[in-house]
DNA sequence: CCGGGGCCTGACGGGGTGTCAGATAGCCTC
DNA sequence: GAGGCTATCTGACACCCCGTCAGGCCCCGG
């Protein structure tokens, strides 16, 4: 029943606390134009890869110079952690879902087949930023691991608690450890909609990815076959 | 039945050709040079970030300057992917391992396991350098990507073929894509054995991902319970 | 209209890259 | 065993981006 341990929020004081380099809060001005930049970030990171995104570049596509950046963020990627972390919050749902779903029968199934639609959905619209999450945490950065974990976390935990369910009612053997079967689905959910693209090259279309995921979820979940349609 | 399309490979017309910068065949002591440059370069991989690894210093650790490097490399990625496909040709024999196993019963549950056991060790041997061929890939890098599909390609198409016989043999229903199943399985085993200690941090034992890949390998590929020990 | 603090930037030192032209080392020939 | 040729190495340099200041601009409140 081990729960990932989860760091202090200091989020959690203000809102945002979008603090200058020097501390101040900044005023109306100041803000505007961090968000300038940030949606510059942005739009950068659909047209060229992240390690092409240079301060100077988003200062210039701003109209700003490069110094003023570094007046709200410590580098690069501190704004693409922002950017992150406004897409994170968005990715609550996935276990909501999992947890609002039964797990049994023809519902079991389309509930699988609903949730891994909608984290192909989700990866396909912030897949810019999600690459980027993806890169940096494998590189090892906390911060980005951080934010990393929020997203998948609630989702793995919900996977989980319905998995220790299925074992307590006798429906999966006890060898199965729940939470490492979550992790291994979440992982497998994550990695593949990422690479969706990649798989589409080699011949592989989406939608047999996704009947693929559907069925191990299901089977891994439920512990039954799922209905052939 | 469609198989991954694969590139021309130029490098089969000679066992090796490392080509200095301006087209010459190096001798005896320029290839030294370039195996020292490697070797160093393999180290420092061992200890430091590949974001960090700089020319200067892999130069400076062969106790050479940073001018020779460029003699044999294009730049420091050039030089890894050297090593990379070195460690690439070492992963065929997964793809022997899964054809020459029968994949029922017991039999198979144990081919699934041994499968397993077999990537994340080869994972472990092998992580720093692989840790970049994932990166590098991710990042659109085509030299890696390359590598990486070599490496997994004969793995992909082997257990799409297992997958393919059952389903003709009408152990699994007709709807299961070969390729695509496959592809997840192949993902799923990477991307796990990839981020082990991720999981180890969050108290999932490398033991217990273990049996959870084991157990879907098995069911996805043989469309039945694996046996409960 | 006049401070003063929030906001911006020019200019710079630092460190890494990639490329020369020229120095050096190894080897073969006579 | 000296000359000469090529392979190999390197110091020096121009370039680029980073991240930091000190100082200047702008705007709002009084």
């Amino acid at each position: 029943m081990a729960s990932r341990p989860t760091e202090d929020d200091e989020g959690l004081l203000d809102e945002e606390e979008p603090r200058a380099a020097d501390g101040r809060r900044p005023g109306r001005r100041g803000r505007a134009t961090r968000q300038r930049l940030l949606d510059c970030t942005a739009t950068m990171l659909n047209s060229s890869s992240y390690r092409e995104l240079k301060v100077v570049d988003i200062a210039r596509e701003a109209g700003t110079s490069p110094a003023t950046f570094y007046q709200y963020f410590a580098d690069v990627e501190s704004a693409v952690v922002v950017l992150a972390e406004e897409m994170a919050a968005q990715g609550r749902r996935f276990a909501e879902h999992v947890r609002a779903s039964s797990w049994r029968g023809k519902k079991g199934y389309a509930a699988s087949e609903a949730l891994v639609d909608e984290i192909i959905d989700f990866w396909e619209e912030h897949r810019s930023v999600l690459r980027v999450v993806d890169l940096a945490t494998d590189e090892g950065d906390g911060r980005f691991a951080n934010v990393r974990t929020h997203l998948l976390n609630d989702l793995n935990n919900a996977l989980a608690q319905v998995i220790e369910e299925m074992t307590a009612g006798g429906r999966l053997p006890t060898a199965v450890e729940a939470q490492a079967t979550a992790g291994v689905l979440v992982a497998m959910l994550a990695h593949v909609s990422a690479h969706r693209y990649g798989f589409e090259f080699w011949g592989v279309r989406t939608a047999d990815l996704r009947t693929a995921m559907a069925r191990i979820v299901y089977w891994s979940v439920s512990g039954q076959k799922p209905p052939t349609t």
